[in-house]
DNA sequence: GGAATCTTTGCAAGCGATTGCAGAACTCAC
DNA sequence: GTGAGTTCTGCAATCGCTTGCAAAGATTCC
């Protein structure tokens, strides 16, 4: 591989020394129109690209911020990760990614990995110790999506909302005895999403909501579940995201349980394969692209404190009807 | 924030020289038992890092490299992508991720970002134009993921073995009229199935497979081709991939042609949600999850020309026959 | 015991950029 | 023509780390 152009090279050709050739391209110092001029089309000419690690040596900036997530098969996290990525490419950052795969290990270690070699960091739904996240904190700027600790800044979409839409929505419909299918128990947003439960389902009348083990979020936990669903008696479920919500559907259809009528099926976030199923899965929106943006956007408030601040965007929750959920049928 | 510590602070405390410090954690030279203990111990204790920065300054490497994709959220990139990551930090590399959103401006701008502070890209399914291409391969080590390029490491699954088995398929239940639906003009892996078609489909007697539009490679091209499908007369649908057949299936079923019985859909890929609908999706798998994984061992392999190359993965594909085939009936 | 060899360690240079400081060149006014 | 004031540019230091070289100390061998 031929060795990369340098300041140096630019400048040679240019016929200045290494500093002028820096502070031309830069623009930060008054140079000679006409040195950069030369300058520059001896730059462009050379093809020279800055080495970012070099410059970030002296300057203590990296330009780059790293992005932990649970799964990144999970279309939750490909959704946000999407959205931090065109986020942080239009903000002049590059992002580097890391699937933790649910294991509070890896994440743990990705997180130190990467946190020497940005300038920020955010952290998706972490699973790792509160004492674990504090001590990054110390040493990175860090911002939560779907977690909060005191004194940093995190993202959250408001659980409270999205179950009390989720419950309003089904005991209207007349279901009385719902199964909540928890996620995994060191899930924050799992805890949440249980403790509004218990604290939402009371205000609605004769309303009993039971909660089914913990599963792992994704269609293979939501199969597990099915059956025990079904054995709970109740009429309606309510799984803790969208992916289990379609393992439920999947299971359901394969042992002869009709959806909507003998049993209704309720998912959480509306991830775009939530659509894809017949029938169609019913469920509460929550605005990923929002987050990723709005993720990013703190981040980089954090990491330039002198620039003026964006303001923290709403993060509107929304309940999506669709074909899983019905009225309650009497059962045989 | 506070300033993170250096070989200095670990020197000092160790009460030996920043030389010796190096040494000592890399292990490449020889350090006094007894001094290598004593300044492990001194950065176990001040929780040293190394700046990688520095150290790629200095080593010319950087122990990043980056991933491009053209999109984050289809989740056959989001498979590749993962298992690009997982096998990236086995080997010791952090990853950069890079979503192009299937735009080729986009894809260019992203690779000569990364180009510069990684020690190698994986480009996916790269759109952009062969020339551009070439420039880079010049500057950065490169692997090629489904695409082909003279002189640059690829890998690609065998398009004509997944085309010989779709139609085979197909055959075997009695089609005679297939529509190839296909994917994006500038996709190689488009260009490579069609012209696999065009050569394989007469190898079967009395075989006729059409050509239907372009469409985005996702499930809303999938329902924009339906009804240019239907209108072919064609008896089976051969998708570009598994979310363009799926969105076939869910405009087929909202027109309430039923599927297989009126029409046959197949995708291609077997990505993680062909599961997840039903009918189940007949499909070709990939082995994403290899994909990855050996983009991953050819990169580092090119990257460290010393060590032992790693043997190329044989990356087989299979048929996975699920409920949307089925023998064509007459129409009425 | 002294020369030769080996081991261990520190000094200093340098990776590719940025930046404070100071000198050179130029302008301008008196 | 001289001094003051501006502009522009180069020198040299520096960021945190690695590594060639050489010196110092320890060990071996005759």
């Amino acid at each position: 591989m031929a060795t990369s152009i340098t300041v140096h090279d630019v400048a040679k050709a240019a016929g200045v020394s290494a500093s002028t050739v820096s502070r031309a391209l830069s623009g930060n110092t008054a140079v000679a129109a006409e040195t950069r001029d030369r300058v520059v089309e001896a730059a462009r000419q050379l093809g020279y690209r800055p080495n970012l690690a070099a410059r970030g040596l002296i300057t203590g900036t990296t330009h780059n911020i790293g992005l932990v997530v649970p799964d990144l098969e999970n279309p939750y996290f490909a959704s946000i990760t999407k959205s931090v990525q065109s986020r942080a490419l239009a903000a002049g950052y590059s992002v580097f990614i890391a699937d933790s795969d649910e294991d509070i290990r890896t994440e743990l270690e990705l997180v130190h990995q990467l946190s020497k070699q940005v300038d920020g960091l955010i952290l998706c739904s972490p699973r790792m110790a509160a004492s674990d996240i504090a001590a990054v904190a110390g040493q990175t700027m860090m911002v939560l999506i779907n977690r909060e600790w005191e004194g940093l800044t995190s993202v959250v979409v408001d659980d409270a909302e999205i179950i009390r839409l989720a419950l309003e929505h089904l005991h209207a419909l007349g279901h009385r005895h719902i199964a909540y299918v928890g996620g995994p128990e060191k899930s924050w947003s799992n805890q949440k999403r249980w403790a509004a439960i218990e604290r939402i389902a009371p205000t609605f009348d004769d309303l009993e909501v039971g909660k089914v083990g913990s599963y792992a979020p994704n269609f293979d936990g939501g199969q597990s579940a099915a059956d025990v669903v079904v054995a709970s008696g109740a009429t309606a479920a309510l799984a803790y995201n969208d992916l289990v919500g379609l393992g439920i559907l999947a299971r359901l259809t394969t042992r002869g349980i009709r959806v909507p009528e003998d049993l209704s099926v309720m998912g959480i976030d509306d991830v775009n394969v939530a659509t894809l199923v017949s029938p169609g899965l019913t469920t509460v929106r929550s605005p990923l692209k929002k987050v990723g943006r709005s993720a990013v956007n703190s981040l980089v408030d954090l990491m330039n404190p002198t620039d003026r601040h964006s303001a923290p965007e709403d993060l509107p929750v929304q309940l999506v009807v669709r074909q899983s959920t019905s009225v309650p049928q009497q059962h045989s």
